[in-house]
DNA sequence: GGGATTCGCAACTATCCTGGTTACAGATAA
DNA sequence: TTATCTGTAACCAGGATAGTTGCGAATCCC
């Protein structure tokens, strides 16, 4: 699985972080680690999921769109991720003429389905609060890297 | 994620159909749909993980090496996945000057960890006895693909 | 022994996804 | 007006996947 999921946890940390003020991309980034682009494609997934609210322009950036206690880890994953699936069935349709081929998806389906379900019920029971929680327990006092780029501006 | 997981499983359920002999990886792949080579990568990984034994030479084939009821598919799942990881964490370590940045990945491999967690009980608990019985009970009266072509040499 | 069948594996291809990058138009604050 | 920031398109490199070909080795049957 892709690394989006990941990195939209870690963006919206940030955010709670700083909910007083909109971070840009660039800031992001350079916590992230990556190319503000990046960001940008996340951010833009979470704006159209309503997660986030984006002000373009000068001294713009991202900033949350909901309470954290109110953002579950379910709807970041289906915000970023593009397949809805966690498994794939086959590449080419199986053999209809033979009974387990015709059949075998349909029993597929049914247990692909309950283990995504468990997989997923534990995401929606995970808050971004709860995430922060986490982190902020393990963290000392830091800085964010770029906090101080905003205040030289 | 790829359809490996979707490809053993029926194979095995070919092989649970014909327990009394073992099964070409020709025959296994058209009712696949798919490249012989396809299924003979697919039954290595199974042969490794101890649930078939392969018989090379005419009239080889692949067999069960356990009752189907001791197959489940959390081991099939196992077998033929690459990654043990369902979520991937930042492709890039994230910024260690950063609060966020150097404490987020321990807080997503705690909640990953107990959604793959979550996944994996479900998948633990079908064998590939359930399986068959699935399949059986969709399937009409119904020869395999190929289980002629047997009978025909 | 010889021929036919089958596996295992290496190698190659086409395709897709991902992350990273550059470039540029549009919006906004100072 | 200028500097800053977003959004998006376009492109590239790398890796994964499914499919394919080819060949050596094992095995069965005549």
């Amino acid at each position: 699985m892709s690394s989006r999921v990941a990195v939209a946890v870690h963006v919206l940390a940030i955010l709670t972080w700083r909910r007083s003020e909109p971070v840009s991309s660039q800031q992001i980034a350079r916590s992230v680690n990556t190319h503000p682009v990046v960001v940008r494609r996340i951010v833009g997934a979470l704006r159209r999921a309503g997660l986030v609210e984006v002000q373009p322009g000068a001294a713009g950036g991202a900033r949350l769109a909901r309470d954290p206690a109110e953002i579950t880890l379910l709807e970041v994953y289906r915000s970023v991720e593009s397949s809805d699936d966690l498994f794939a069935l086959h590449a080419q349709p199986p053999c209809q003429d033979c009974g387990v081929g015709a059949n075998i998806q349909a029993s597929l389906v049914e247990v692909f389905g309950e283990a995504q379900a468990a997989m997923e019920a534990v995401l929606a029971r995970v808050t971004m609060q709860d995430v922060w929680r986490s982190v902020f327990a393990r963290m000392g006092h830091r800085g964010a890297c770029g906090a101080e780029v905003r205040r030289r501006a």
